[in-house]
DNA sequence: CAGACGTGGGT
DNA sequence: TACCCAAGTCT
């Protein structure tokens, strides 16, 4: 254990979210559906979903044994359709390969649609209490700015990133799961990526970046990410359309959303390429 | 491995 | 207002 331990231990403690998905009886699925819908969307907006979500499917069978496209329906604007449809697939997977259970083993999960790396680390983690490292957002910010002395983590995970997860990681089961979740929780209610509060950080003293007075990023800039135009608007746009109507939609609710012809085509084409929608008929498309 | 992939809220 | 950001995954 480094000095890093007790005071993150300690202050999350003291600091933790009561959120749901933490509860002490969570299911693995809850635990599950909660890592895939706050993959890139914020807690506040998987809130509401999450429950609405374990209300409607509290099994991976349950959800299994409706529609792929209700799981599009019940997602809503969390955004990323396809991890519902991904969601739907491994509930369909785990219903078929592990008796309609959560599997427990990284490989397994891993298997799984739409679940990488760091879910399924997450999963074994946080629902089955297994010393796994966790590497997210949060946690690179965390490990740069304190190990490192670095504003922000590079684009791409460096090998050396695993080894410090893996070397922080306390040997006690219970303990790497709680560290786990302690150090994601200290990145995004602390150490966040803008106007961090080292003020109230349980390692302020010890951490790197704030010792050499906070020095900027001077990486390469991060890339942004266009949106006004492109095809992910035009997408969202037509999935929004369909996911608010009762049944298949004409083609032209669809061109009323997007003037593009051209573009608003390949994007259908994409949409049902991935699965998000099909064809139905000539000139009308629903949900799967 | 760089780029695609939604959405809404904060600053 | 415009830009930044949020517990990533897949190709």
């Amino acid at each position: 254990m480094s000095e890093l331990h007790a005071p993150i231990l300690d202050w999350y403690a003291a600091h933790a979210r009561d959120l749901p998905w933490r509860h002490p009886d969570a299911s693995p699925w809850s635990v599950l559906v909660s890592e895939v819908m706050l993959q890139q969307t914020p807690v506040s907006r998987v809130l509401p979903a999450h429950d609405a979500w374990l209300q409607r499917w509290p099994t991976p069978a349950a959800l299994a044994a409706d529609a792929p496209g209700d799981a599009v329906r019940m997602w809503g604007r969390l955004g990323y359709p396809r991890r519902a449809l991904r969601l739907h697939a491994a509930a369909l997977a785990m219903t078929e390969r592990h008796g309609g259970e959560v599997p427990s083993t990284y490989d397994e999960l891993r298997a799984l649609p739409g679940i990488g790396d760091y879910t399924a680390s997450a999963v074994l983690s946080f629902a089955f209490g297994q010393a796994r490292p966790v590497l997210d957002t949060n946690v690179r910010r965390v490990h740069w700015r304190t190990l490192r002395g670095a504003e922000f983590p590079p684009d791409a995970v460096r090998a050396h990133e695993r080894r410090d997860a893996a070397y922080l990681l306390p040997d006690d089961d219970a303990t790497a799961a709680t560290w786990s979740v302690a150090v994601m929780e200290l990145g995004a209610l602390v150490c966040t990526a803008r106007d961090p509060r080292c003020g109230a950080c349980p390692v302020a003293e010890l951490c790197a970046w704030r010792a050499e007075g906070h020095p900027p990023h001077d990486g390469p800039p991060r890339r942004g990410q266009a949106w006004a135009g492109t095809d992910r608007q035009c997408r969202g746009r037509l999935m929004a359309v369909v996911r608010e109507a009762d049944g298949a939609v004409h083609l032209s609710r669809l061109e009323a959303v997007w003037a593009d012809d051209a573009q608003r085509d390949r994007c259908l084409a994409g949409l049902v390429a991935d699965g998000l929608l099909v064809p139905a008929g000539p000139t009308a498309y629903a949900l799967p």
